[in-house]
DNA sequence: CTGAAAGCGCTTACAG
DNA sequence: CTGAAAGCGCTTACAG
């Protein structure tokens, strides 16, 4: 021990991983790192797994099958004791198959296949809620400005929007959301032709804090008061946008980090041999800010 | 080889490491994830060493020299071959030391060692290069609107602006930069200032695409054309912020992809045995969109 | 309780 | 050219 000190002697934690069959590392595989999700999943992830003793490999698959591949071939070479895969949609996502020698997560997009281990925020509980904080503030006629149809994210808050306004039989203004895309442009858009249209509305949820900053930035151009006359809300809460807006805007936070914690934790207990097999949803939260407090005008 | 394929077998990488004394690993030690500047870098770094058979161990640390401290240790029991430590400004950081028994290369932010490997951005040449934009396009009047003036990049860019301006006879409006905070709300009020003063401006030379978007947000609400009475740029080339102006945001590039790259070949050169001490400043380039297109107005 | 041997999965150098 | 031995840095099980 007295030598070990002196030499300051470290073990080599590859020659313990050759002979214990267990690396200490898992890979990170994710669909696209420049997109809006892989980051906080990843740093809950890495959180997670970092007070322990296990280090994380990162790969960028940029969206592409065969990269992905490869990475996994690769990751496999270096025997980790496992894999995350992130997704960048919340559409299930072709599984990697039961073929793999070690356990997978598969995060933010789940699996399509039943037995393969996904979390997922849940998105139908993040609409419902949305529209539950609106209607809790007095707002009554809420129009809601979507994202791209395509994603299940859309799909399901529109969903769960529906569902909180049915439950105070109220409907969504024009009985639909209105699908587009999930960029600021569109919400200008949308906004215009509201502004054009015969509806009254005192709320309007947005599909996303970007959509959200298009229709405000709209809505104060014609002179229309935020919260006063109508509230505003988004999805995501995304800082850069939901404080930098006039006012805060308020969001749903879809509770990334956690995803990625516990990703890390079913990955975990997978690989100890427990393993929870389906895709669980995982809660996000309301977060209130300027744009929907006060009350609406009387009408 | 016949039997090799029937099981297909593949050969453990950590036993080939062991004996090589290579493990075919780097670790990135990034200061913190979710600031605006570590994932381009990372992506660039991921690319270069992606093509080749090295994996990447990501660390965050959470700008704390603690976990940072932590993290070096993990890494360097799992015997990677080098480092890459990413900052989160370009201001100088304190070394990790001369003892580490690995290359490191220090990306965005230099080492305060010169001994050291560090890859950074040039923000003087950005400094320089924008104004050099904003005078060939016919602008005489520019003001700089800068961001944290405790940030090195804030200081650097301002002396290549003032440079360039000085190089066409011209100077800063107010004679200095006016440094405030990288967000939107000091565009918003910088810009309030401006108006309520005497200054003559043709072009506002933001600090960050954020503040630009502050900037042009209360130039459009005062009925003041962008670009044909003010030019507006900015810095970092943020597309979430550039392409969702109105209009679209001229910017200088940072090239942050090329700095990962960069700091990944100089790794691997490093590890090679060939270390190119001291900081080496890479070069970005400008992007124009509408925000500087036009004339200015006759005045 | 201490000390030497066997073995994790490889590669390299040497013997046949 | 093929085949067995030695060794990378550890840990585990066994002998003394």
């Amino acid at each position: 021990m007295d030598a070990a000190q002196r030499i300051s002697f470290t073990p080599n934690v590859l020659a313990q991983g050759l002979l214990s069959g267990q690396t200490g590392t898992v890979g990170l595989i994710t669909g696209e790192l420049d997109g809006r999700f892989s980051i906080p999943i990843l740093m809950g992830a890495e959180d997670a797994f970092g007070t322990g003793n296990v280090s994380i490999f990162l790969c960028d698959a940029r969206a592409d099958s065969i990269r992905e591949q490869f990475h996994l071939r690769a990751l496999l070479s270096r025997r980790v004791d496992g894999l995350i895969v992130v997704g960048s949609k919340t559409n299930p996502r072709a599984s990697l198959g039961q073929n793999i020698p070690v356990p997978v997560v598969y995060a933010y997009a789940p699996s399509d296949d039943a037995r393969d281990i996904s979390v997922v925020p849940d998105n139908v509980q993040a609409g419902f809620d949305a529209a539950e904080h609106l209607v809790r503030s007095g707002r009554k006629n809420i129009l809601h400005i979507a994202g791209d149809e395509d994603y299940a994210a859309s799909i399901d808050r529109a969903a769960g929007i529906t569902a909180a306004l049915n439950s105070h039989n109220l409907g969504l203004v024009g009985n639909s959301p209105w699908f587009g895309a999930w960029t600021e442009e569109w919400g200008r858009l949308a906004t215009a032709q509201l502004l054009a249209s015969h509806h009254a509305v005192d709320a309007i949820l947005c599909g996303s804090d970007q959509i959200a900053r298009g229709v405000m930035d709209i809505l104060r151009e014609s002179g229309i008061d935020i919260p006063a006359q109508v509230a505003v809300m988004g999805f995501d809460n995304r800082e850069i946008f939901t404080l930098a807006s006039r006012p805060p805007l308020s969001s749903v936070d879809m509770n990334l980090e956690s995803l990625g914690k516990m990703a890390a934790k079913r990955l975990v207990e997978a690989i100890a041999g427990n393993t929870v097999q389906g895709i669980e949803s995982l809660p996000c939260r309301v977060v209130a800010r300027e744009s929907t407090d006060g009350s609406p005008l009387a009408r």
